[in-house]
RNA sequence: GGUCUGGUAGUUCAGUUGGUUAGAAUACCUGCCUGUCACGCAGGGGGUCGCGAGUUCGAGUCUCGUCCAGACCGCCA
């Protein structure tokens, strides 16, 4: 047997027992005559202690020849100990070792494992299996488990039934760029890997199944970003004979669920806000509502007057930072280059400080007075020391760079806490997106997504402005879940697809399997999916997604441990009818 | 596809205006140490300054290219 406790677990009350540990040596102080080593497992840390005078010879040389990270098996009397260590749960007791054996030695690790480790970012993707017996990350996968067991116990207690659906699928070529497994047995052909289990859970809904669920990897061939992986997992979700209502409430219990399951968080009735709404006030369709900064629009007291600038404008904009006066010149002419930044590309800014004693000094007073700027701090819900930021231009253009701006000064002025949770539904999304390159109309979620009842007509009219039985779920202004009333109608989905520009073979050769199924009785349904990495990460209170992963991919789509991907046999390609078009220099 | 930041000891970093033998902390090794727990003390080893070219009497430092990593924009139905 190789232990008869964890190294947490032992208390003063275990004093005089016998016991055998296993586990990591973290850290060893040897003082010559006596060696202290802190055992280290999933559970914590027990401190050993070797004794000139206690522990047999042998044991005391062997001690002495440890190394960090060697795996060690001891057996021991548990004692109190002479001092004790109330920063630790194991600090009133210690092992007097009475034998021990090294199961496996171990190389000097490249990083220190500990909490705080020495290791940069890099370093410790390469050697994950290290990183992982670091607590901060060791806890965060524990985190992840506990929310899956949450989100599983929930929906099954709700009568949803966990489904797997295939990973090798059809490519579509809507949407995002499909990963690609090309089939052996079937010269020339090529599976993809699932953007999302999509198809397959309205297939289950017309099988009947009612409620259905799964957690599930998906893949979309797109570059990463930090809240990006190539492989995510999602919490996929579809109920059938249900309105958008229905699947508002159920899902909000079960986010409401999980806050107070997993943080302890009690939230009232989730706010909701159209897409129209939350461009107009936010910029954005996933505002963060943890804090104000909404949007003032100044066109009627800021155009015609002096300042083309802002008359040749589509749109001005102002927000107010919260206490912004105090910032130098040079503060603000450095958030003006922030603004400024090809990311961002707003061209410029104007700003207006207001003052405690409520006057107002703003970088455009050759053109407006103090009564002027009275009316922006009053459009902005500026208050005395707070600083009105304005940025003018095309509509949809300072509303992306002022959402940015509004995001950027919360970060810095510690507006988003990780400890407060402010959710949103997102409702009445369009149902299409005009696309530049294109030139035409693409399904802005997806092309399953059903219209709002009576808008087919405006289909033909006023296709952008038609609204979709979609909605996101928004939690601290990140999409953490998005989803619709699907068409469950042939007719209607078919003639959906043409609007979309697929010719009826198209169609045919893609989504035939759903349109024949649609004919076979398909009930009225709908869904909603889950990112679990971003949710998991967001629960947490942290930042980026690769931190609640165990095995993650780097900025460039690599698993640096195991060095993939990687080119392949030539014998392979052969049987795979691959030829390989790039030179072999 | 693009913008930006970084790459110097095992690791995290400093390195001035281009100028002598490239430093610190930590980790590692050796010795000492009668209650440590970020143990302490003394000593030691450890460098292709990512790689390649260029400018220069002289390059860690400047220029160009390239590779790697990270953040962001495009992209992500």
């Amino acid at each position: 047997m190789y232990r008869t406790h964890n190294n947490g677990e032992l208390r003063a009350s275990n004093i005089n027992q016998e016991v055998t540990l296993s586990g990591w040596t973290q850290k060893i102080r040897n003082k010559g005559f006596m060696i202290w080593l802190d055992l280290r497992d999933r559970y914590g840390l027990t401190q050993l202690i070797f004794d000139e005078e206690r522990s047999p010879k042998e044991v005391m040389q062997t001690a002495a020849n440890l190394g960090r990270e060697f795996v060690i098996q001891i057996k021991g009397t548990v004692i109190e100990r002479e001092s004790k260590n109330p920063a630790m749960p194991t600090g009133d007791i210690e092992i007097l070792v009475k034998e021990l054996i090294v199961l496996n030695e171990s190389l000097t690790p490249p990083f220190t494992i500990e909490d705080d480790t020495d290791g940069g970012e890099d370093l410790r993707m390469k050697y994950r299996y290290l990183d992982i017996r670091r607590n901060p990350v060791r806890e965060n996968l524990i985190f992840r488990h506990k929310v899956t067991m949450a989100v599983r116990n929930y929906l099954s207690a709700k009568d949803f039934v966990e489904i797997e659906t295939p990973y090798l699928i059809k490519s579509t070529p809507e949407g995002a760029r499909d990963f690609v497994v090309p089939s052996r047995m079937n010269a020339g052909q090529f599976y993809a890997l699932p953007q999302s289990p999509q198809t397959f859970k309205q297939l289950l809904m017309v099988g009947g199944m009612d409620k259905y669920f799964q957690i599930v990897k998906c893949f979309r061939d797109e570059d990463l970003r930090a809240d990006r992986q190539p492989e995510f997992t999602q919490i996929d979700c579809e109920m059938a004979f249900v309105e958008q209502e229905d699947i508002l409430q159920t899902f909000e219990g079960l986010t409401r669920h999980l806050l107070k399951e997993i943080n302890g968080v009690e939230v009232g009735e989730f706010p909701r806000m159209t897409y129209d709404e939350a461009m107009y006030r936010y910029g954005n369709d996933k505002p963060d509502i943890r804090f104000g900064m909404e949007f003032g629009y100044l066109n009627e007291v800021a155009q015609h007057k002096e300042f083309n600038v802002f008359n040749n404008a589509e749109v001005v904009i102002g927000i107010a930072i919260p206490g912004g006066n105090s910032y130098t010149r040079k503060e603000i002419d450095k958030l003006i280059d922030w603004v400024k930044r090809p990311q961002i590309g707003a061209l410029g800014m104007v700003y207006c400080r207001c003052n405690d004693d409520g006057s107002y000094k703003s970088s455009v007073d050759k053109f407006y007075d103090q009564e002027d700027l009275a009316r922006w701090s009053e459009v902005t819900g500026a208050k005395s020391g707070d600083l009105i930021c304005v940025l003018s231009g095309d509509t949809e253009k300072v509303r992306a760079q002022m959402s940015a701006l509004r995001m950027e000064v919360a970060e810095r002025l510690g507006l988003r806490k990780a400890d407060e949770f402010a959710p949103l539904w997102v409702v009445d999304f369009p149902l299409l997106e005009w696309d530049e390159d294109t030139e035409r109309f693409h399904a802005m979620h997806h092309p399953f997504t059903s219209p709002k009842p009576g808008q087919m007509e405006l289909l033909k009219t006023n296709p952008g402005d038609v609204k979709a039985n979609a909605y996101d779920l928004v939690l601290n202004g990140n999409e953490i879940g998005g989803g619709s009333i699907r068409i469950h109608d042939k007719d209607i989905q078919s003639k959906m697809f043409d609007y979309l520009g697929f010719t009826e073979e198209e169609a045919k050769a893609q989504f035939g399997f759903l349109m024949d199924a649609f004919q076979y009785g398909a009930p009225p349904h709908g869904g909603i999916a889950f990112g679990l990495d971003r949710l998991v990460s967001i629960l947490g209170g942290q930042e980026t997604i690769r931190d609640f992963i165990a095995f993650p991919k780097n900025n460039a789509g690599r698993d640096v441990m195991i060095d993939a991907p990687a080119p392949i046999d030539k014998e392979q390609l052969v049987e795979l009818n691959l030829k390989l078009d790039i030179s072999e220099e």
